[in-house]
DNA sequence: CAAATAAAAGACTCTTTTATCTTAAATTAA
DNA sequence: TTAATTTAAGATAAAAGAGTCTTTTATTTG
């Protein structure tokens, strides 16, 4: 499992806010009802986004949470890093304890070449294309889970 | 994080049986006092490393787990399988529910291409290579966590 | 057979993640 | 200013992962 499903939340949440206008407030109830996720469970997880500066949030009337920034240039590197650390793109594939810079594990020369092209996929993709698959799976909910 | 802690845990157990003879048993206590891995903790996952062939096991005196065959013949790939189960190498990156075969997320395929490297070097890579890594930090343990 | 050894199995605890529910604070609009 | 709206914050609970402890079963040895 390569992301938490906070994290899998937080994602699909930025692609959601995508399909608006880039500053225009959303209410987080809008998206944690069409998303099915739970609205006080994802309040907290776009609180971190928003600390991330990866959102901007407004309360009272007419408020909501909105891209900070537009939604291209919001790369899942930035989504990750923000909701689930660093480890994926840092920490020892193997979890051994004592693997790091001064004792690498014999792996991690060899699995930095895996690891890159992850981080380089993650650092360069952007959830703009995402928005037109949650609407056609919002429109054939049964298709493949 | 790409792997559970059980299966880090399953993983050096292998490295460190590949310090012994192939088909030679050695106690899971000793196993877990050497690693610092709890022993009960360690017995039930060993256990699926034995139900899924990978290790044989013996009990009463004498007794203990064995590679079933030879260390450079076991993989990280049969190890991840057997302890975390597939997800790593078939799931969606981005737990998008829906993401399947039959509507694959707009990055499933993009995607691919990382998760290829991932899995070549899983499926290219045995814990041959680990054993002596162990013996480093067992002589200085304080290295870097 | 009896005792010692060691894996297997089960019950239980602790921690982290995920989820729910309630209250507080800020903003807008009438 | 009062009421409605909406994020923020806090407490609590359920589920999963990780770890501990006890009992059972199988094997070997004396």
């Amino acid at each position: 499992m390569f992301i938490s499903k906070s994290c899998s939340y937080g994602i699909r949440s930025v692609a959601y806010l995508s399909g608006y206008p880039q500053g225009r407030y959303v209410p987080i109830r809008d998206i944690s009802s069409d998303l099915n996720i739970s609205y006080h469970f994802l309040t907290k997880i776009l609180q971190m986004l928003t600390a991330a500066n990866i959102l901007i949030s407004s309360r009272g009337a007419g408020g909501g949470v909105a891209l900070a920034r537009e939604a291209a240039a919001i790369t899942l590197y930035d989504l990750i890093i923000a909701i689930d650390g660093d480890e994926l793109f840092t920490g020892c594939l193997l979890r051994l304890p004592g693997c790091g810079t001064k004792t690498p594990c014999p792996m991690h020369q060899e699995w930095d070449v895996a690891r890159g092209k992850v981080n380089h996929f993650c650092c360069h993709t952007s959830v703009t294309g995402l928005k037109q698959h949650m609407l056609l799976l919002a429109a054939n909910p049964a298709s493949d889970l």
